[in-house]
DNA sequence: AATGGTATGATACGGTGGTTTGAAACGGAC
DNA sequence: GTCCGTTTCAAACCACCGTATCATACCATT
């Protein structure tokens, strides 16, 4: 199977409109049909090009991770063990923005439709996208703390962090089911939000780490 | 259709397994034949008792919710205007254990799958189970905090609340997943977790409303 | 021009899901 | 016992989905 110029712009066009279509309709109700017509092509082109559904959503959820590489490395404890506090606040900034930014987009969304309809995908998935942010947020707190990396306690407050990025890309159809009650300004908000305005997510994120170091440091 | 003592039975016993089966795959993942078989009853039985497949789905969500009404009444404000912190600590944690309890159980879960999949029933479930909590939520953090309710601090803050909340029911795949590299004591508290242990869910409550206040006051 | 791997196209297959149907079984009222 | 509304049952229907098939069109190489 070797990829002529031809047969890489429907294959490219498959894995965008793929995309879309999995992050809004999730892996189960997102159906070949709809794919393929929306990305004018036949039918058969998923399974020609990629082997069947599954080595679609596959090849979707690798696309996505590499997209969602962050333009700024994470930030590690390593880089300034004398100053936890510093790096904590500024891994959580940088880890809310990259759960909340359009950059991660559809890693994120599609994480959280594992979430709930595990596929045998998620737990590459995970361990790749995950864990490593996880483990070095975990570093930190427990380096603020002076605690252990499995104390309590650390990942009492971890999930607390997590919590509180998740829950953005989780409530979104209530976000969108609330622009009825809302007012102009609020309005202007949650269009900010739906479109990953990078100054809302900024702010987002600067709240949840004033938020969770005031959090985190109460617990010493 | 008047309910005669049997039909009654059989009329419970599909009530009863279709919340099963509604919380653990979701609405679309359900089968009518699944819960039929389940429940012991004819396939035609769903629709001859309830309409169909979303109006069985109606009155799963109405009888979860009629069963989720809490042991104590919800603190808010008016109970005690002039200790605003005390009464925000007590509502955060009587959020908490309602969410996370097992009393709420069955409600809860299945807001979370609306979340992802909303049906035509999700405006109806968030307007009765959800709108109240949550304005009672905004008044006390805006009393706390010495603003008004729509003050962004609020909304900002009320969030983050719920999202140290809502985590812990859709993290339910992850967590049960990492039982693999978990040691014996993590074990020990994934099952308690897992079985809605209330001593479990009454530190986390705890902790969420420990780390929720320390971030609250922080904003002043 | 001819060829052979590659890509696209229309159509059909098997399976599954919710719903419908019509007949049989129940159970109290007369 | 007979009737009639209610409930159960087995079977079928219909729409949809993912997949497989096979013919056709493309296009670089010869």
């Amino acid at each position: 199977m070797i990829l002529t110029e031809k047969s890489k712009t429907t294959r490219q066009k498959l894995l965008a409109v793929a995309t879309e279509v999995f992050v809004k309709k999730g892996f189960h109700a997102a159906g070949i049909r709809e794919i393929c017509t929306a990305a004018g092509a036949n039918l058969a082109a998923v399974n020609y090009h990629f082997g069947g559904k599954m080595e679609l959503y596959k090849a979707v959820l690798s696309h996505a991770f590499e997209n969602a590489k962050p333009p700024r490395p994470m930030p590690t404890l390593a880089d300034d063990p004398s100053h936890p506090q510093e790096q904590l606040r500024a891994w959580i900034v940088w880890n809310a923005e990259r759960m909340l930014g359009a950059r991660g987009h559809a890693v994120y969304e599609l994480i959280v439709r594992e979430l709930q309809d595990p596929t045998p995908a998620f737990d590459e998935l995970l361990e790749r996208s995950m864990q490593p942010i996880y483990a070095a947020g975990e570093t930190l707190v427990a380096a603020v703390l002076g605690v252990s990396r499995d104390h309590p306690f650390v990942q009492l407050c971890c999930t607390s962090v997590f919590g509180q990025c998740l829950i953005y890309r989780y409530s979104r159809p209530i976000i969108e089911r609330y622009q009825r009650h809302a007012s102009q300004q609020q309005l202007d908000m949650i269009q900010s939000f739906l479109q990953h305005d990078p100054a809302l997510i900024s702010g987002l994120a600067e709240h949840i780490a004033n938020f969770s170091l005031a959090g985190i440091t109460a617990q010493a």
